[in-house]
DNA sequence: GACATTTTGGCATTGAGTGCTATAAATTGA
DNA sequence: TCAATTTATAGCACTCAATGCCAAAATGTC
C-alpha cells in the first residue's frame, strides 16, 4: 500500500508525545512541567521535541488542524438554501460530537487552555485559524471579502460563542458539549435581544430560549 | 498639594517607558527589539524594566487598565430603562473615542497586537480582563451569573465585533474608529439575520445595514 | 558496499523572566 | 547634621523556552 519510507523511522509519533505532555500537565501542571521531561517521558531528545510540536503549548492542542479542516469542509459543502446562521451552527456543533474517550481528553485540554496563562494566550494564535476559516465561509455568503468586517465580525463573534460553550461545559462535569455549543450559537443568533431572550419561543425544538439560557432570568 | 512621597525618586515612569518601546518596535520590530535596548534608552536597568511592566508584551498595552475602568463605570451608570446591546454599544464606541494623537499611537499599538504572533497571543490575556467586565454588566442585566453561558456569550461575542472593528479600522487608513466600533456592534445586535442584513434599515441613523456593513453585497 | 534520504542528538546561543541582595536616593525626626 | 526609614534601582545568578548548526544514526536503493 504505502510507498516505503525512504530515510530513518521517526522515533515516536505527535499523537504519543502529545500523550505524554498532557499526562505531564494534568499531573504536575503546565509550568512546572519542562520539555525536558516531555521529551525524556517519550525517549527523544529535548531539540526533537521541538521537531514534533513548535512549542510546548502546542502540544496541548493535540488534532486540531484536522477539526478546522473538517469545519471547513462542513461549511464549503451545506446547500445554499440553508441560512447562514444555521450552517454555521450545525457546522460548529458537528465538529464538536466526540465519543467519550475523546471527551475525557478534551476537557483536559480545554481546562488547561483557558486557566494556565500561557496557554490562554497561545490560544489567540490557534483559534485565529478557527476564526479565517469562518470568514472565509461568511465572505463567501454575504459578498465581500473574508477581511471585510461583517465577516469579520461574524466570526470572531462566532468564536466568542464556541469558546463561551467550551468554558461553560469544561467548568460544569455534566452536560453534553454539542447541546451547550448550539445553545451559544443559537444565543448568537438573537442578537442578544432581551424580548426574544426572555420571553419568545425559538424555532428548531419550539424551546422558550429564556428556558435554558437565562438561569437566573425571571419572566417580565 | 501632593502628599510628600517618601522613598526615593523613580527614575523614569510607564508613560515614558512605554513610549520608548513602542517607538523602538515601531522602528525594528517587536521581536528584534530586547527589553535590554528599550531598558538602555530609557536610562533605567533590565531588571528595572521589568518593574514597570511585567513583560515586554505589556509595554504595548499602555493605559489599558484606565479604559477598562471607564467601561466598567459607563456600564454601570447607564439608565436601566436603555437596552442591553443599546447600552453596551454607546460605552463601547466611547470608550474608543480618542483624539488625534491619541489614535496615531493607538493605530501603532492596534497593528503591532494584530501582526506580531507574540503580542497576538498576550492580547488574549488582556481582552480577557475587557471580557469579565462587560460578562458583570451583562449579568446584571439578564440576571444570573457572569460565568453563565449567556453573559459570557455576550461578553465574548461583543469582543470579538470590537476585534474585528479594530482590524477593520488598522487595516484602512482612513476612517473614524468609533463608526467603525458603532457599526460591528450594531452588527451583533441583529443577530446576522441574512434579511435584516442585506435589506431592511436599523433604527438610530435610519440607514440600512446593508449600505453600511456589506461592501460587497447586493440586493436581495 | 557506496549512496541518498530522513530523523535524531548534542552543542551553543539568544533572550525573556524571576529571585535575591546590596546600594542609592529621598523623607522624617531628633 | 546625623541616624532611621522608605522606596527605587542595579547587578548577579539562574531557569527555561526556542532556534540554528552540524554530525551521527538508521533506513531504503542501486
Amino acid at each position: 500500500m504505502e510507498s516505503s519510507p525512504r530515510g530513518r523511522r521517526p522515533a515516536t509519533s505527535r499523537e504519543d508525545v502529545a500523550r505524554a505532555a498532557l499526562a505531564l500537565f494534568s499531573r504536575q501542571g503546565f509550568e512546572a512541567t519542562t520539555v525536558d521531561e516531555i521529551a525524556s517521558e517519550v525517549g527523544i531528545s529535548r531539540r526533537t521535541f521541538f521537531r514534533y510540536y513548535q512549542s510546548k503549548s502546542d502540544a496541548v492542542w493535540g488534532a486540531f488542524d484536522a477539526e478546522l479542516a473538517r469545519l471547513d469542509r462542513l461549511l464549503s459543502e451545506a446547500p445554499d438554501e440553508e441560512g447562514l446562521m444555521q450552517v454555521l451552527r450545525r457546522a460548529v456543533v458537528e465538529t464538536n460530537r466526540f465519543n467519550e474517550e475523546q471527551l475525557v481528553d478534551l476537557r483536559l485540554r480545554m481546562s488547561l487552555i483557558r486557566s494556565v496563562p500561557t496557554l490562554v494566550a497561545h490560544s489567540a494564535v490557534r483559534y485565529e485559524e478557527w476564526c479565517d476559516v469562518v470568514a472565509r465561509f461568511a465572505a463567501r455568503r454575504l459578498g465581500g471579502r473574508p477581511t471585510d468586517l461583517a465577516p469579520q465580525t461574524l466570526a470572531r463573534a462566532a468564536l466568542g460563542a464556541a469558546m463561551a460553550a467550551f468554558e461553560e461545559w469544561t467548568r460544569r462535569d455534566d452536560g453534553d458539549l454539542t447541546e451547550v455549543v448550539d445553545q451559544a450559537l443559537a444565543l448568537l443568533a438573537t442578537g442578544f435581544d432581551e424580548d426574544r431572550l426572555k420571553g419568545q419561543p425559538l424555532g428548531g425544538d419550539g424551546a422558550r430560549i429564556g428556558d435554558k439560557y437565562l438561569q437566573g432570568g425571571e419572566p417580565p
